[in-house]
This record gives structure tokens, C-alpha cells and sequence, in this order.
DNA sequence: TTTTGTGAATTGCTTCACAGCA
DNA sequence: TGCTGTGAAGCAATTCACAAAA
């Protein structure tokens, strides 16, 4: 029953975005919300978010609006969230560590389970604040993949790595990679790579003021 | 000089990831690239090369391609990393801590000078790895924001704070955040907001495979 | 030749506007 | 009345294709 894949990429996007405000929605009493509700906090119009989610269903209903709770496990279970993944992360440097111990990711049905780094001295060095987490060797990631089921990593390693590192996490049978590093990641069909670039952010913001300033 | 301001915003993306790829063929003996060569690095057609970088002028040269330390220089200029700009931080927990002590913004042009945090057990205390960054109450950010003419800053706090130090980033004289937290950030008219939202980049590659699997 | 810069054609996303249901 | 879902219209971004330059 899976719908035709016509769906703009900019449309599943936003849809993170719908549950991430859903979800603030549901601990007050707010039974339902309209399409014009959401789209005023999102800052979109109402006809884009009743066409976003139409892409994916019929949630709403005419005269009353989406129902929250109703429609956040609906979402969950399109962006496969409903229930729990296991994520495994390599490159345990500052930023592998910080993620390792970031809880936010529970919540929203990720649980970072095992790290990985070729740093002799890290690994079977136990990361604090993740109840055990101990670094292994990137060889061990087929088996951790396998028994695990996992199929999503967070890759947090240096640039000059990464096309190697995401090849191995590929081997091993990873179909999702986030990627920090400030590289393009060539993946197999059936893979795919989300990059998140802290400098590309900061020169994004640093172009909206040398425009006018000049 | 200013171009005319219709330039989609997905170019200006793109800019960034040119000069990505530029800054790595420079240590190269390679003089020139074609709009081809790099199109083809990125995935990208070579018309769409040709006609982001013509949105900010004529950089190429018919029959030869693009002089690739011409076009970095040029593409700094325009996204305004020509020059060094100083960069503040806010919210010193363990993801504040690993960016502040990540070096590779530096080469980009962008250098992390102060960081700001609420809690009282870390004012004053010394951040590893900054060469002597202490950790300052957000009170002292207008001041810090003049003296060193700051107009970027990051801003690694919990969701529930998020808009209240953003607010406060603001009247601090900030022209642009990099927001980690995950809610949507309203700004005055002016001033520009990025966020990245971890778990929404997983979810994203979630969707991909819970797409084709159920 | 090779390769740029750019109008024209095309694709794709968003907004409009309204029929239909509660 | 209030609100959704959706075809049609409108707009924005990408690709095409070619004249001009080296």
C-alpha cells in the first residue's frame, strides 16, 4: 500500500518538522490542531501543510482539524519512528563524544548503541555517560550490525577518512549514514548520506549580511 | 555593485559546496576546472554549475573553465569569509564544548572567541582546547558582541531555553545564529537563523528505507 | 576545438480556490 | 460555519541548446 513516490523532498522534510511541533503540542490539552495552526508555527501556509501531509494520506478531518495524537503516530510510522532503532556512531573524537552522550535522540526513537575508532589507545576505553558504551575496532561493525539489526550510522570522523569509513559502514551493512564531515560521500544505490557541514551552515549565515553591507 | 536579489536560495547553497570542493583541488597542480569537472564532483549538471556561479558575476573563461584560485577568491568575497570573522558561543555543555574545540573553522574563515553559559558552576572556568576561552554569563554577550564587532554565533542550549537566549543573542547586537536546539527560532526582520536538527536528519534517512521495506 | 553565459523550454513546487464533509 | 483534500493556476528552479569567446 505504499503510496506513489511523487513526494517532494521538501515534503518529507517538513514532516520532521510537523512531528517535532506535534509533539510540543501533546502535553497540553490541545486535542486537535488546523492546517493553519501548524503552518503559523512552522511559518507556511495552510494549503502547504494540508498538501504535504495529503501526500502521505488522509489524516484530517473536514470541519475539525488533524487530531494530535492521532496524526503523531501516524507520522512516526511514515518516517519508520514508531518504534525504536538502534544507531551505531563512529569516530569517538569531541564530537562523537558529545553526540554519544546527547539523550535527545531517545525520545525521538534513536538509541545510540556501540562506537567505533581505529585509535588504538580508545579502543575498549569505556565513553561516560552513555550507561557502557565501549569504543571498538571498525572491523567489528559487521557483527554489530548483524546481530543488532542496525542500519542507520553517525559518522563523525575526519575529513580525509570519511570516503573510507563510509565504505566500511556500507560493507557492514549500514543503509543510512549522517555524516559530519566536510566531504561529499559516494554511496551504493539503496544507501543514502545526509551531511551536515558546520562551516557551510556559518557561511550560509555569513552571506545574508556581505550582501547588503558592501 | 549588488547583483540584483533574485538569486534562489538553493545557489547560494550550492556556493558553499563549490568552494568545498575548490579549497581541495587547490594543493593540486590543477590550474582550471569546467563547470563538467565540478558538476560532476558535486552531482550536479554542469548547466547548473554554469548558471549558480553567473548569478554573482562572470568568473569563467570560454574554452578554458574556471582559474580555481580566481573563482575561491571570488566565492569567499561574495559569502564573505575574505576575511576572518570572530564567532560566539552559547551553551558550554558537551556539544558547546566539542565545537568550540574543533579547529577546522579556522581555515574556513570563522574563529570562536567567547563562549557564554548560565550556569554558575562553569563561569570562569577554562574550555580545553580554545587556548584560554572562559566561559562568561550571557549578560556580559553585549559587550563581548562591540568590542569584537561579532555578528555570528552558535547556539548550543536546550530546546527550552532556545528562544529566550536567542532573544538575548539578538538585542546583543548577533546578526546571525546557528541554532542546535530543536524548535523554530523567530527572529526580528534582519537578523537570519539556521538550524540543525540531529534528529531530524535521522529521520529523514529513515523514511528512505521505511519507505520500500513495509 | 572547448567551454562559458544565457534566453527558452521544461520540470517541479507552492499557492489558489472551491467542492465536499462534519 | 469550519476545515480538509485536490485539481488548476501560478511561480520558481533546473535543464536545454546555442551564440560567442578563446
Amino acid at each position: 500500500m505504499s503510496k506513489p513516490d511523487n513526494i517532494p523532498a521538501p515534503a518529507v522534510r517538513r514532516l520532521s518538522l510537523y512531528l517535532r511541533h506535534l509533539e510540543t503540542l501533546q502535553p497540553t490539552d490541545r486535542q486537535t490542531v488546523s492546517s493553519r495552526q501548524l503552518g503559523d508555527a512552522l511559518n507556511l501556509s495552510d494549503a502547504q501543510v494540508r498538501k504535504d501531509l495529503a501526500y502521505f494520506g488522509q489524516f484530517g478531518h473536514p470541519g475539525v482539524g488533524y487530531r494530535v495524537t492521532e496524526l503523531i503516530h501516524r507520522v512516526r510510522r511514515i518516517l519508520g519512528t514508531d518504534r525504536t532503532s538502534d544507531v551505531l556512531l563512529v569516530g569517538v573524537g569531541n564530537l562523537g563524544r558529545a553526540l554519544l552522550s546527547f539523550h535527545g535522540f531517545r525520545e525521538k526513537g534513536f538509541r545510540l548503541v556501540a562506537a567505533f575508532d581505529n585509535d588504538p589507545r580508545k579502543i575498549g576505553t569505556a565513553v561516560s555517560g552513555t550507561d557502557g558504551i565501549r569504543v571498538q575496532p571498525t572491523a567489528a561493525m559487521p557483527d554489530v550490525v548483524h546481530t543488532h539489526g542496525i542500519r542507520l550510522g553517525i559518522m563523525a570522523v575526519p575529513a580525509t577518512a570519511a570516503q573510507a569509513v563510509a565504505d566500511e559502514m556500507v560493507v557492514a551493512g549500514v543503509k543510512g549514514i549522517l555524516n559530519f564531515a566536510p566531504v561529499r560521500i559516494n554511496v551504493a544505490r539503496g544507501v543514502s548520506v545526509s551531511t551536515v557541514d558546520l562551516a557551510v551552515h556559518l557561511e550560509q549565515l555569513s552571506f545574508q549580511f556581505s550582501g547588503c553591507t558592501t
